[in-house]
DNA sequence: TTATGATTCAAACGGTCGTTTGGTTTTACC
DNA sequence: GGTAAAACCAAACGACCGTTTGAATCATAA
């Protein structure tokens, strides 16, 4: 990740998620971060403007990727005569399963996830809900044509905690560890094909 | 929780619960803990020893007598001719449940533990471990009489994620908002016996 | 080659942190 | 009421934090 050929910039940002997913944002220091990374500790600022920015920055590269994805997916669900709630569920944890299996940094960023949903950042929730809120209506919206007795309150907590219990599952805090017989890739997407049955009751529910 | 009829110690813990929920164990700092508690800023280290070991006794507080009814629960579960899965899981889910309804601090100290179980503090993880270990591995044991075709490993990773699920549910990190017309206790119990329904099929699989 | 803008760098800035100190006040007991 | 221990307090300590500065270095195009 920090290896010669990669640019000051990506440097900084693959140590970025390294050291967000084991100390926290606060946790993380700049010093230790650039020496990580092998910058300049003045790099953060003259590249990034900001700590609080860097923070920004390293969702914003994960998280663009994501939501297309999602979006695409549920495009696709609701071009089908007869979506069904598994489906859209399908299409927003897949995604999350795939980055989850990524090798290059995404497994960690899911990790960074999980710390950024625990923290209840009030400036992070504003950059997120500013930049992929939209990723969420738009699902809401697609739920919710599935399940017209739900109030858009309840719908929205509902979805809440959905991305929550996703992205714990996927984090690797604490999660079920996968038999030795059982390949990584497999262990995941058994995880979110229980997901999807557990979230599609609690949707279903009442 | 910070009135003058209690101790020092008292309002420095109370105050410890209130910030360490709110922002963490490393962004509540002494000076804004101090001031919240009415007490002065060495009255911390007089008391505890150090911050690092404040962070323990938050827990201690409540942990004892967690420990103490999910124990007591599971001797009573286990004195029966037919334990099933289900009541060894609610002698270990009902006392979180009962904290989290606690009126006088209980419900903030569940934030609290969420926000351990997403940290990943060594240190923290250390000190739980070696005080409260006991239980988990008394519930592991029940567990594994129930489930002996799980080997060790497997049923340690399923308990710890159990754990996890539940601290997150009790916790309110975006958990389903109640409906108007249910009361906080009977939302509670009612996600309680969720969590209880999934916790079983998730031991059971396989 | 030289000029120009982008990048890197060591050093320092002001601020906040957890902790310690030494003295003052309060409490409890003979 | 005197005394010793416990508790409290203002102030300061050294360490680390994010950020800024201004000069050195690099890349690039004229």
């Amino acid at each position: 990740m920090n290896s010669p050929h990669f640019s000051t910039k990506e440097r900084i940002l693959g140590a970025a998620e390294e050291l967000f997913a084991r100390n926290g944002f606060a946790g993380a220091s700049l010093r230790e971060l650039t020496a990580t990374a092998k910058v300049n500790l003045a790099a953060v600022n003259y590249h990034f403007g900001s700590k609080d920015n860097l923070v920004n920055e390293v969702f914003r590269r994960r998280l663009d990727e994501l939501s297309a994805q999602r979006l695409h997916l549920l495009q696709a669900v609701l071009a089908k005569p007869k979506p069904t709630l598994e489906e859209i569920l399908a299409a927003f944890i897949h995604p999350a399963l795939l980055l989850s299996l990524d090798k290059s940094g995404g497994a960690t960023f899911v990790r960074v996830l999980a710390r950024a949903y625990a923290e209840h950042n009030e400036r992070l929730r504003k950059f997120l809900s500013e930049n992929y809120g939209h990723v969420l209506k738009e699902f809401a919206a697609a739920f919710g044509a599935q399940l017209p007795h739900l109030d858009k309150e309840e719908l929205y907590w509902r979805i809440d905690i959905i991305a929550g219990a996703l992205t714990y599952a996927m984090a690797d805090f604490g999660v079920i560890k996968r038999r030795a017989a059982m390949s990584e890739k497999i262990h995941r997407e058994r995880a979110a094909e229980h997901l999807i049955r557990f979230a599609a009751a609690g949707l279903r529910a009442e």
